[in-house]
DNA sequence: CCAGGTCTTGTAACCGGTATCAGATACCGG
DNA sequence: CCGGTATCTGATACCGGTTACAAGACCTGG
């Protein structure tokens, strides 16, 4: 009969009640070494009788792994990150894997989190700059796989990205066949590594039209109040043709913004966003949108192969995006509202 | 000088360069049995000379705990279960423990694989209805901590709630004094004890009000996609007054299908979501706010409080929500499209 | 000067598994 | 009938920590 629940038995409760060794029991459960018919039954018989289930510490401890796998962001509210963590949840879960979550939130122990983490799972991914590549490169160099997710690839170490300069050249293109002639960039900076990136895009677009680029972004962090603040900010300083934000969050809050002082958007002025968040669809935001689901599941991938051993020099995969054209960059005919 | 990166050090290596026993090192790293004042200093050269960092498979195994806990979702789309996990994860890294993450996807081995989370942590959260009641009663029985969030408690477990009845019922009276008059109810039944919660008071209103409250809910999954579907259904079975949603996405849906179809919302037709998710705002979806972050807060400082050894009753925590008025369930003067 | 107490430290037994090595048993052909 | 070889299985040394127990050094008061 069952005795327990199982809970406290261990491998020598088994053994003991089977009349075998541990080693026996241990190689009944893991199949690898061959034991003989009766006694395997004999000890399968016992397992299921007492409910018995190694301990993830005690195997983890013997075989100096720990089936685990973490993930380092910034933060999850939006549905980016979200997205993100939720394929990478999926993918690591199929291969078996528990993963480990850690959100920076920008505190100044992140540096200690993240190795703290590193010390509890076979490998990691990291998303943006949640940590400095000194950080990143140390835990690297101890041997533990990293992949790198939406931040530019640190030295030797494998990265997964979605394409940015491509899509913000015909995002900028596209605004320029409305007519828009000055613009904005807004948010992102050098502690994005994504943002850089587009923004190097617009820039590449503008002047080969032969405009001339905003001298620097913005500064706003990639929330809905920095947009309207930023909105704010635009007015006083004089309103270009077309706004560029860093991602949705933002270029919905700047609309906002714009909005209320009473500035017709697309009228007066072309708003855009980065990421296709659902916001995006019920406000007609024109955006570029990124698999961010199909990201955390490559990256998972990805850190699975090295953790199974794959050696080799460090790879970069690079994920296509789409621009999705709605109303906020200047009407079309007829208004295009769908997902596209 | 620092030997190496601390990787493989172990505390017999510390104890063999320093000249003391294991039993010493380890002492002076938890500082819980005095040591010497020369000795607990050489320990500490040595320590910082090598890098040495104890193992925590090594500690956890002989500490008998993880120092991590669980929490199970079944998605992390839309926003409601990712903010959730965000406010978990941020409170349970302040009382320094990890969070590991399983997300069930309503797949077939979500209860094996909650019970292999169960044996990874020293606690766990269980949202909404991802596995079933004796998964969890097993689990619990087996004397882990368990807090349920967003789902009806089972037995003498802890739980945390948003308050669903009281707000449905306010939510369903301001429909009623729009002159709202038949309803229907879209989406949850019982696979969400929250959304039966909301039905409850949507039913009692209607009957205060001497009005026939659906016989039962249109069954319909918590998606966008599900709510176009229910939509077309509606225009066949002829539509109420009223379309009362179980979730904002659900009601972004409806609303998209109703007017695909030509019909007026909320002219003809009101409709109403719950979360207050972002795009409820630009939407214009009047809907119930609850305090998603916050669930996950209390959740983890409950399960805290539980690991750390505190016996007593069940506890059951039920934190309020707000009605949220914007457009869509029928004009007012002025239009009102602020957050309230 | 000695019994008894305090401080400090080492020894070794755990925690719960895995895996190596060697011994026991059964089977084989010569 | 015997040595040699497979086949199984047990004993035990790990993995890397924590901690109970005991012992040695030193100090104190009677």
């Amino acid at each position: 009969m069952a005795v327990s629940t199982g809970e406290g038995v261990t491998i020598r409760d088994v053994a003991a009640r089977a009349g075998v060794s541990i080693a026996t029991v241990s190689r009944v459960l893991r199949g690898n070494i061959p034991v003989s018919e009766p006694t395997k039954e004999r000890v399968l018989t016992v397992v299921s009788e007492l409910g018995y289930r190694p301990s993830v510490l005690g195997r983890s401890l013997a075989e100096g792994r720990h089936a685990a796998n973490g993930i380092v962001f910034p933060d999850l509210s939006g549905p980016y990150y979200a997205e993100v963590v939720l394929g990478y949840e999926e993918a690591a879960g199929e291969l078996g894997r528990s993963v480990l979550i850690l959100s920076t939130h920008g505190r100044d122990a992140a540096p200690e989190m993240v190795r703290e983490l590193a010390r509890r799972v076979d490998g990691m991914v990291v998303l943006g700059r949640t940590v400095s590549d000194e950080v990143v490169q140390e835990i690297a160099a101890r041997g533990l796989p990293i992949v790198l997710l939406a931040r530019s690839a640190a030295g030797e170490v494998d990265s997964v990205n979605a394409e940015n300069v491509a899509s913000a050249i015909r995002l900028t293109e596209h605004l320029i066949d409305h007519g828009h002639r000055t613009f904005a960039v807004v948010g992102g900076a050098e502690s994005s590594p994504d943002t850089m990136e587009r923004w190097a895009g617009v820039r590449t677009a503008l002047l080969r039209a032969g405009l001339t680029p905003p001298a620097e972004p913005v500064p706003a962090g990639l929330r809905e109040e920095e947009g309207t603040r930023v909105a704010e900010d635009l007015l006083v300083a004089g309103v270009p043709d077309a706004v560029v934000c860093a991602n949705d969050e933002l270029a919905l809050g700047v609309i906002t913004g714009l909005r209320a002082a009473g500035i017709d958007v697309p009228g007066q002025v072309a708003v855009t966003g980065w990421d296709d968040v659902m916001a995006a669809r019920y406000a007609g935001l024109t955006t570029v949108r990124q698999p961010m689901r199909e990201l955390g599941v490559r990256a998972a991938r990805m850190l699975d192969l090295r953790i199974r051993g794959d050696a080799g020099p460090a790879r970069h995969e690079v994920l296509p995006t789409n621009l999705v054209v709605r109303n906020s960059c200047g009407r079309h005919e007829p208004p295009d509202l769908d997902r596209r």
